[in-house]
DNA sequence: GGGGAAGTCTTACGGCCGTTCGAAATTGGC
DNA sequence: GCCAATTTCGAACGGCCGTAAGACTTCCCC
């Protein structure tokens, strides 16, 4: 009782002094923020409800009483942040197709699907962590996140149609191809990758920059999709 | 007892007739095929040892007799896969080395790296179900493989020693970023996203012809290095 | 063919898990 | 300042899990 109740008060008062917003509904962003930040280090099945709870500094039976179930909680958080991350990704395609009357360059669509997670993942970006959690659900995900995963596409068609009218001259199925190489490449962007990647290039790759980064994908899959 | 028992006989029969090795350790042989069976499936967590023994048709105890623990059973399956899937890239890796005096063309060192995992993904493979283990393993493994994957960089280096070689006039972390951009290519080629593929491509895009999907999977890489 | 080693079997222990329940506390409207 | 609704809390339930212990069986060597 004694610990967790200050916990509780230390939390509050600060999180009502920068956004007073939610002054209702405390508990629930406490526990939505403890999660996302446990699931993306530690993966779902390793972290308990009661990891959460403690972490949130907030009753063990909160996860049940405000989200139904720990899966509705994984499910949540990863609708939210799919929805902002394709939302932002959806409006670089759009403002690229209005820049070039209709038919962006194969670039700038690949520019608009990668730069926003590649912004996401800066060092000091406040959704580097949503970030690591949307790639670790594609993997890990619940039974409905990956029905979800295989079956809503209309994002990614948004995507491919685009690549389409960029390239007419090559045959579909490539450009498809080509789409999945490219999220290959954006899916692998994992802290444990990125360690493997330091230790074998001795430090001389740093992931901290992610400007440099974008422009190392974006040239690699540009001349991917020229190939 | 009598439907394990059963089951036992029915499958150690056959197992015989087939190959006779290991007439000793049958046992301990069904554990590690069922194992990876259900593992590259469903995933680590989500298997439990009576999945695994209920499967093989052998007792529950087999798993804890014969491989000590759940986690070392994983570890060795990882372990002997990836040394037999290493040990045919090395192979092809040489091959190509001694074919070219030395310093093979990147495209060369790229289907040393990428063709051996793209041969096991064919359909009718007897290691196809092995490079999904090896893929999951990679995000879900255990704390041990997690290690291993992040400090053993030997294998890794040979390839990345070539490419250098090949590309000396890149600056050497191009290199690794770009090695690092095809390996997430590869590690992306999972039931799961071949599905979404298929999904959006409308049935356009088949997995099943590995050959072409490794000449797409180089061509789009060779050109990435190309840049 | 007797004895010891190797393997198999049943059974159960201890533990952590997600979830639930009823009581207590807090909040907001009148 | 009271009542009803919402939220929080402590506690526990039922279940599945990995693992271990001990009895039993099989096999092989002497």
């Amino acid at each position: 009782m004694s610990p967790k109740s200050e916990a509780v008060a230390a939390a509050q008062a600060p999180e009502a002094d920068i956004e007073s917003i939610d002054n209702e509904a405390v508990t629930k962003n406490l526990v939505f923020v403890a999660a996302e930040r446990l699931f993306a280090l530690h993966g779902f099945q390793n972290v308990s409800v009661r990891d959460i709870t403690a972490a949130a500094g907030v009753n063990l039976a909160s996860v049940n009483y405000h989200f139904g179930s720990k899966d509705a909680l994984i499910y949540e958080i990863f609708r939210r942040r799919t929805v902002e991350l394709n939302r932002e990704r959806a409006k670089k395609l759009h403002e690229a197709i209005d820049r070039h009357a209709g038919s962006p360059p194969v670039r700038e669509i690949l520019a608009a699907l990668l730069t926003p997670p590649l912004k996401w993942l800066a060092p000091d970006h406040e959704r580097r962590i949503s970030l690591q959690f949307l790639i670790r659900a594609r993997s890990e995900g619940t039974d409905e996140i990956r029905k979800v995963l295989q079956t809503d596409v209309t994002h990614l068609r948004r995507f491919s149609d685009a690549l389409l009218k960029a390239r007419p001259d090559l045959p579909a199925e490539q450009i498809y191809w080509r789409l999945h190489f490219t999220l290959g490449m954006l899916h692998n962007n994992r802290f444990a990758e990125f360690d493997r990647l330091n230790v074998l290039s001795e430090g001389a790759t740093s992931e901290a920059d992610v400007e440099a980064l974008l422009s190392r994908m974006l040239a690699f899959a540009e001349a991917g999709f020229a190939a």
